[in-house]
RNA sequence: GCGCUUAUAGCUCAGUUGGUUAGAGCGCUACCUUGACAUGGUAGAGGUCUCCUGUUCGAGUCAGGAUAAGCGCACCA
């Protein structure tokens, strides 16, 4: 078979991916015997489009689930999408824009009617991108968050808050998108700084005493003053408290009050009191009993209540205004003023405080057990810094604002009677009213906030409320995977309801990982223009060289930075792993698979030191991948495994057996012997690397000579179950190939230092310093030849080092001095500079350790072993420095 | 204001419980088309681990402080 010699992804990804999801890999069991893993996937909005962000959070989770599918778990990854009511009302409200409608034109029905056309024909567009990036989600079981089981979940959770008194309507202050025309929460105001002006504006007394001076950012909203206030303890003030202000522009007498609220040293210690538009004065006012003056429409204008400045914009009022006071000598003077305005996260505009009647969910004692489950640490965050952020979060929370004025989503279920005007609230729509009977019924139009029906996720995809098996088996899952942007939005939200209605958590371990930026550390965005596409990233580079670069930066919950450059790089890491199974599957044409398969073992005589050595080292590697798994640590198990590949099997191993394995060598037991040890090793590689890249693994593993049916269900190599593969590696011949290979690099490091050329063969003479040394380079001189091209080797008992090349080597106790004759071969000036530098370094390097062994404090205190370590060293050190001097003396003569 | 995070090579970052001479990738320099791979190979240059103080026989690692950058929450109208 014939491969080619570059590695295409497209060729291999899609085909099989398809493959895997034919076979029914990705695939649940509501029940087994098998331990159950589960994750659920943070279901992307339906509008929206892979990015990379989406592709980390995925990587991250396909990793973890295939590697405990392949632990032999029963694994169960929970798909799905959200229905993003704001996000996706926008997207067809923009649509109908273009044939000249509003939603209204159409009326609620058929409008979302059109939404659904929408969802139907586009929705499906994120959920084939997450498939391009090899998703093994268990896709039978995909949710959607306005699909009817969910739908019945939500419902049954709003009636028994309701019915519980922890859901409640009231007439609040609350945060108000006019572009949107809806309520929001609290957390999608985002505050950002604005340079504006602070206003400082006379408010004249009422018996035509004086005037005070008040300082306001919002000038426009003195329409709706109610009051003025100033600090209780204010002397400046004390005696005008009780007395009243003429409020400008208007006809209104408003009284002066004494609140603690006021700063003193703040403008001039008084402020204008506008309990419909401000959170704060809103609480003063009801401290006083202060009325609310409302002065804006739902669209943002100003309203009846703003007499002459109705339906102006508020923009256009507060320039309005200030002119108008200025006309009357009313303005004193206006300074530059940076403040904190908050903004509408989905829409952009400002947001106003606004006076209206919403639905809330009260939080204070969901919050407790919420918050007890993270301090007793039921609930893990990991990195574990999140904890506090969390609790903090959760010790400051506000009534969550749950209604919206949209049509796309949950439709409250709440109805009002035409007769006593009471509120049914029902699973099942009512036909009469639960308190009069009468069947004048509307229902809210109102839908919830999409986070509502999200905080239901762990076990609405479940069936629940039905008491399926599938919640019996996989509830509470075992770990939620997520950015920190959505820890309060979301992850709060479930671990309340949660235990609220399952009396469970929600999932054991929240995963928290960072950002990605890009290359200059940028916030990736669309509007900044530097957000890569991953699709056509996965179209140019394949797919696992995509989550490799992801995973690979993966660490400690950091942000990522993401440059093109690095996805290139393991671009050529997925061409090295193919060639080199491509150069593994020729050696191996004519290898006959012992009839145990993945079990056969080589006999132990016919080893080589080569094939000792890599079973060693992969035994090390698999024993540091377990521990980076546990210990979430990705970027360190990708570059654990990423320089075994290159480094030790590429770099050393394949050309350690190239002579053995060449078609021209001659059969023998330590060619099969090899042969063997190649195919296992080459099989535990693709099954350590799979969870990163399944794709490249799995096409691979397909071609293999020792394999079962499908690699992401095989299992996953761990030194334990295989300890008797492993076992045939053992450290003492991985220190005998450790001198070899160094041996080999002081030879090489001479010809390079020394512009040797390549095509040169040279003479090298190996003095070995014990007996352990002298045998491993008897056994290894064909190898130390072929691999650093010597026309020959002399291993001698002592050293001659008139006009040569010297390197002293030690591995261990092993110690041997490469020698090789210079001749009539270089200019002698190159070896006496690198000789000198090489003396250089090993005394700057030992300075320290010279340093601390000749501390009385050190050699008493330490521990034996480290000072006897470092006497030792530092003896080795010196008797190779005597060697350089030596060699470099007859260099000159 | 409260809280969190980060500071290691030119760049991007690893560095787990304190212990040999602090690592990788990219970039850079020189040489090499050698029968898996030029998306490659060999060799090399490059670091006062931000600073100060402490704990310790020993600190990139632990503690305290400073400086700088980033983030979250709450904010004075």
């Amino acid at each position: 078979m014939q491969l080619p010699d570059r590695y295409d992804p497209a060729q291999v990804e899609q085909r099989i991916y398809s493959w895997w999801n034919e076979a029914g890999c990705f695939r649940a069991l509501d029940q087994s015997t098998k331990v159950p893993y589960s994750v659920i996937l943070p279901p992307p909005n339906v509008t929206g489009q892979l990015h990379l962000g989406h592709a980390l959070n995925h990587s991250i989770q396909d990793t973890l689930v295939r590697w405990k599918r392949m632990h032999g778990f029963n694994v169960l990854w929970m798909p799905g999408t959200d229905h993003a009511g704001i996000a996706t009302q926008s997207v067809v409200e923009r649509e109908l824009k273009k044939e000249k409608l509003t939603r209204h034109d159409l009326g609620r029905e058929k409008f979302v009617e059109r939404v659904w056309k929408w969802k139907e024909q586009y929705g499906g567009r994120i959920v084939e991108q997450m498939k391009r990036l090899g998703d093994s989600c268990d896709w039978d079981r995909e949710c959607f968050t306005l699909d009817e089981g969910v739908s019945k979940a939500v419902r049954k959770t709003f009636v028994d808050l309701y019915n519980k008194g922890l859901i409640y309507k009231g007439l609040r202050l609350i945060n108000w998108s006019p572009a949107l025309e809806s309520a929001i929460s609290d957390l999608e105001v985002e505050f950002k700084e604005i340079k504006g002006q602070l206003y400082h504006i006379k408010y004249p007394l009422a018996n035509g005493s004086g005037f005070l001076v008040v300082a306001t950012t919002r000038p426009e909203t003195l329409l709706g003053d109610t009051a003025v206030a100033v600090h209780p303890e204010d002397d400046r003030y004390a005696q005008m408290v009780g007395q009243e202000v003429q409020l400008p522009l208007t006809t209104r007498k408003i009284p002066i009050l004494a609140d603690e609220y006021v700063e003193k040293s703040f403008g001039s210690g008084v402020v204008k009191i506008t309990p419909a538009h401000d959170f704060n004065d809103n609480q003063v006012g009801q401290r006083h009993g202060l009325p609310q003056i409302n002065i804006l429409n739902r669209d943002g204008t100003l309203n009846e209540n703003a007499g002459a400045y109705q339906s102006l914009k508020v923009q256009e009022a507060r320039k309005r205004v200030v002119a108008d006071l200025e006309e009357q000598g009313l303005l004193i003077k206006v300074e530059p003023h940076t403040h904190q305005v908050g903004h509408c996260s989905r829409t952009g505009c400002v947001v106003e405080p606004f006076l209206s009647e919403q639905w809330f969910v009260k939080m204070g004692n969901l919050a407790e057990p919420a918050k007890r489950v993270v301090e007793s640490g039921t609930i893990r965050f990991e990195p574990e810094s999140w904890t506090k952020t969390y609790l903090h979060w959760m010790g400051i929370i506000q009534d969550w604002c749950i209604s919206r004025q949209l049509w796309w989503g949950h439709r409250i279920p709440a109805w009002y009677c035409g007769s006593c005007h009471q509120i049914t609230v029902a699973e099942v729509d009512p036909t009469r009213c639960s308190h009069c009977g009468s069947d004048l019924l509307a229902q809210e139009e109102d839908v919830l906030d999409t986070w509502f029906s999200s905080a239901l996720w762990p076990f609405s995809t479940m069936g629940w409320p039905e008491d399926t098996e599938l919640q019996k088996t996989f509830y509470p899952t075992s770990v939620l995977v997520t950015g920190f942007d959505i820890i309060f939005f979301w992850v709060a939200r479930m671990i309340i309801m949660g235990l609220e209605f399952k009396k469970d958590v929600p999932f054991r371990t929240v995963y928290i990982h960072g950002v990605i930026r890009d290359a200059e550390g940028k916030k990736m965005s669309k509007s900044l223009g530097n957000a890569e596409d991953p699709v056509q990233l996965i179209e140019d580079h394949g797919a696992d060289a995509l989550r490799f670069t992801l995973l690979s930066q993966v660490s400690g919950g950091r942000d990522l930075k993401f440059s093109l450059q690095r996805l290139e790089g393991y671009r050529n890491f997925m061409n090295k792993l193919w060639n080199a199974a491509r150069f593994s599957l020729n050696a191996l044409k004519d290898f006959k698979v012992p009839s145990e398969g993945a079990e056969a073992l080589p006999v132990k005589k016919d080893l080589s030191d080569a094939d000792q050595w890599v079973l060693y080292k992969l035994g090390v590697v698999e024993r540091e991948m377990d521990e980076h798994f546990k210990a979430y640590r990705f970027s360190e198990a990708a570059s654990t495994i990423y320089s075994f590949v290159w480094h030790i099997l590429c770099d050393w191993y394949l050309e350690f057996i190239k002579p053995q394995l060449s078609d021209t060598a001659a059969d023998s037991g330590e060619k099969v012997a090899t042969q063997l040890v190649l195919a296992q090793t080459l099989n535990r590689v693709v099954r350590l690397l799979h969870p990163f890249i399944p794709f490249i693994t799995e096409e691979i593993y397909q071609k293999l000579p020792i394999r079962s049916e499908v690699l992401m269900l095989d299992s996953y190599p761990t030194v334990k179950a295989d300890k008797n593969l492993l076992a045939l590696g053992s450290e003492e011949v991985a220190m005998n190939v450790d001198l070899v290979r160094e041996v080999i690099s002081a030879i090489r490091n001479i010809r390079g230092e020394n512009r040797i050329k390549p095509g040169q063969k040279i003479t090298a003479r190996l003095v070995p310093g014990d007996a352990r040394s002298q045998k491993v380079l008897g056994e290894n001189k064909s190898t130390v030849m072929a691999l650093s091209k010597l026309e020959k080797c002399e291993i001698e008992a002592s050293s001659n080092l008139s006009k040569c090349a010297v390197q002293p080597v030690q591995v261990g106790e092993m110690k041997v001095e490469v020698i090789v004759p210079l001749e009539g071969l270089v200019d002698i000036a190159e070896e006496i500079k690198r000789i000198t530098k090489t003396i250089e370094k090993i005394k700057k390097d030992t300075a320290a350790l010279s340093k601390r062994l000749s501390d009385s404090n050190f050699v008493s205190n330490a521990p034996a072993d480290i000072v006897e370590q470092g006497r030792r060293q530092l003896d080795d050190s010196k008797e190779q420095v005597a060697t350089l001097e030596s060699a470099l003396a007859r260099l000159s003569v």
